[in-house]
DNA sequence: AACAAATTGATTGACGTACCTCAAATCACA
DNA sequence: TGTGATTTGAGGTACGTCAATCAATTTGTT
C-alpha cells in the first residue's frame, strides 16, 4: 500500500540491506559497481526515503531559532504572533521553534543573542552591522545554517534571504502613487531610517519609477521618522503646512502618527504605507490611507522554516526560494 | 532531548502505558478518575503526540485526490503545475496526491471522476451542477472529506472552500479602475460565463463599488467571452469600435484575444484582468494590461492539502481557513 | 462473601529507517 | 599463494506510537 522500502531496494539491487544503507547515507566503503546497482534499484522501484521514519529512528528534532526584534505593536508584533502560531503547529512535526527577542537597534544585544544559540538553523532579523555579519560567519563556521528574515544581510555568509524585494516594493508604490495622482504636486517620502538597507532600497525603487514615468510629480527630500509615531506626525504636519502635499509614501513604522497628521491636514494626500497592522487597516477603512504594501508575516515565517529545514536536510533550495510576495491592500480587499 | 513521550505521561499519571493509550486514542473502558489523571499528566508534562511515529506505526498514508479541469494554457495549466510540484514534495511526507483531470464544462465527466475515487479526501474544482452536489454528498456519506477549490459549491456538503473571495476581487478591480480613471467614460466587463458563480460574484462586486464610489463611470452590460480568446477579441473589438472605451474588466480566460484587441484599438483603455499567466504577464510588461488580479495556485494547493490533512486527522479547522489572498500585479511587481 | 463486570497493567510485535558490530567474502598486489 | 585491505552481509537495537492479548485487580451487585 505504501511505497517501496529499503528492503525492496535491497532485493531489487541484489545486495544486502547494509549496502543499501551505506549508499543511501553515503557512509563510504562501497564499490562503484554496488553503488550503481543500488542507485538503479532506487530509480527502478521509485523508492523515496520515509522522512518520518528516518527522523524517528535517528531521534532527530529540528531546532530552529528566530532572532527578531520584539515589541507589541506594529509589524514586529505581527511577526511575533505569526511565529507563535507556527511554533505551536510545528511542535508535533518535531520542529522546535525558539523565539529570541531583541531590541530593534541594539546591535550589541543582537550579537549577544546570536552568540548563545544552540540550534540547527537560525533566522535573523537584525541590523546590517559588521559585528553581526561576523557573528553570522561564526555561526556558519560552527555548522549552523543561517537565513535572514525581512531585512537582508547580503554581504554576510547567510545562505538565504526570506523577505520582500524592497526595490520592487518601492517601484510598486511609485506606480500606484503616479496612477492615482493625475495632476502634478509634491510628494513626501518618510523612511524609518535612512541608513537601513531595506528602507533605502524602497526609496530607490520609488524614486526611480517616479523619474522614469511620472516626472510631473515632485519628490521632496526623504525624511527620517525613526519608526516613531510622534516624529512621523511632526514631520508630516510640518511638511504639509509648508506646502500642499499631494502624496505621502511612508516606508517605516509609526503610522499612527501619520494617520493623525493626515486627518488634520487641509487637503487629503494619496497615502501609501507599508505593513498591514491594526493602525494601517483602520487607516484604509476610514480613507486616511489609500494603499498598504504588506509582506505577509505568516508567509515569511513558513518560508523561513521550510528553507531552514531544506538546508539542515542538505537539500538544495529551489530557485525562487524566499521571495515573499508583496501584498497590496486597499479598502476593498482588506481581509 | 526531544519532548516527553507516552512513557513519561504514564509515569506522571501513575498509570500504565496501556491506560494512557486508551485515553489518548479514546478506546473507552477507562474510569473517569484515570482519564482525569492522564489528562492532567499530559498537560503537566507538555506531551504532544509524535505524528511521525503515530503515522508510521499505524502505517498511515494520506491519499488525497484533486479533481480539476485539465488544459495546457492559462490558469488551469498553472494549477496543474502547482499540483505536480506539491505532489512531488509531499511524497516523502507520506502524502500521496492523485491528480484527476477533467474537462472544464463536462459535468458528466466530472461526476464520473468523482464516482471512482478511492482516497481520504478530495479537492474539487467543478461546475455548480446538482449532479455534482449529489456526488459530493455521496462522497461525504462514504467518509471522504471534500473541499472545493477555486470554484465553490456552497450548497453542497463540502466542508471547506479554498479560493478567492470573488466579491472582494470584483470590488478591488473596481476600486483600481476608478482610481486609475480620472475622467468619465464607458467600461466593458467581460465574463467567461454569466452563469458561473465565481464570475457572477466578481461582476457583482465590481458593479457595486462602481455604483457606490465612481458614478461618473458608465458600465456597459456584461458580455460573455466563454473563456475563449477569439470570442473575447471579437467582443472587445466590436465594443471599442462602437464607442471609446476607457476601461475593460476581464473576468475569465481568453486574455490572448483581449491583448490583441486592445493593441489594435485607437485609445488605450485601463485594462484589468484575472490570473497571472504568461499572456497576462506579457501584457503587463508591454503596457497592454494595467493590473492583474491573481489567485496564487501554489498557495491554493498548499492550503487545500493542509485542510484535507486537518480534516482527515479530525482536527478542527482554523477560522480563516481557505481564504486565498488576492494578489495584485502591476508592471512593477511581476516576479 | 461470592460472582460477574468493569477497569487496569504488563507485554508484545509491528511500522521504516538509522546506526552499530562482527564475521565473511572478495580484492589488490607482491 | 599469501597477506592485508577493502567490500559485503547478517543481524541486532532503537526511535515513539498503535493495536492487540491476556492476566490481574478493582468495583458493583446480590
Amino acid at each position: 500500500m505504501s511505497g517501496p522500502t529499503v528492503h525492496d531496494v535491497a532485493k531489487a539491487a541484489q545486495v544486502s540491506l547494509a549496502t543499501v544503507d551505506r549508499v543511501l547515507n553515503n557512509r563510504g566503503g562501497v564499490s562503484s559497481k554496488a553503488e550503481a546497482k543500488v542507485k538503479a534499484a532506487v530509480a527502478q522501484t521509485g523508492y523515496v526515503r520515509n522522512m518520518a521514519a528516518a527522523n524517528l529512528s535517528r531521534r532527530r528534532v529540528y531546532r530552529f531559532c528566530f532572532v527578531v526584534p520584539s515589541g507589541d505593536t506594529g509589524f514586529v508584533a505581527l511577526l511575533q504572533a505569526a511565529l507563535e502560531r507556527e511554533r505551536d503547529r510545528l511542535v508535533e512535526e518535531q520542529i522546535l521553534i525558539q523565539i529570541i527577542p531583541t531590541h530593534a537597534f541594539d546591535v550589541a544585544g543582537q550579537v549577544a543573542a546570536l552568540r548563545n544559540l544552540d540550534c540547527d538553523a537560525v533566522a535573523i532579523m537584525a541590523s546590517e552591522a559588521p559585528e553581526i555579519q561576523e557573528e553570522v560567519s561564526r555561526l556558519r563556521a560552527s555548522g549552523v545554517r543561517v537565513v535572514t528574515l525581512v531585512a537582508d544581510l547580503p554581504q554576510s555568509d547567510r545562505e538565504a534571504y526570506v523577505g520582500l524585494d524592497n526595490v520592487a516594493a518601492g517601484r510598486t508604490a511609485a506606480e500606484f502613487m503616479g496612477r492615482f495622482l493625475g495632476d502634478s504636486g509634491e510628494i513626501l517620502m518618510i523612511a524609518g531610517s535612512l541608513s537601513s538597507r531595506d528602507h533605502n532600497e524602497r526609496l530607490m525603487g520609488f524614486r526611480r519609477v517616479m523619474q522614469e514615468r511620472f516626472q510631473h510629480l515632485t519628490l521632496l527630500p526623504a525624511v527620517e521618522g525613526n519608526d516613531d509615531a510622534q516624529s512621523v506626525e511632526r514631520l508630516v504636519s510640518e511638511a504639509s503646512a509648508a506646502r500642499p502635499l499631494v502624496g505621502i509614501y511612508a516606508i517605516g513604522a509609526g503610522n499612527k502618527g501619520l494617520v493623525r497628521a493626515v486627518q488634520k491636514a487641509d487637503a487629503k494626500p494619496v497615502t501609501i504605507v507599508h505593513e498591514l497592522t491594526p493602525t494601517s487597516r483602520q487607516g484604509l477603512r476610514d480613507g486616511t490611507i489609500d494603499l498598504v504594501l504588506d509582506q505577509d508575516t505568516s508567509a515569511a515565517v513558513v518560508a523561513a522554516v521550510r528553507i531552514m529545514r531544506d538546508l539542515t536536510e542538505g537539500r538544495d533550495l529551489p530557485a525562487d526560494t524566499g521571495k515573499i510576495r508583496l501584498n497590496i491592500f486597499s479598502r476593498e480587499n482588506i481581509q
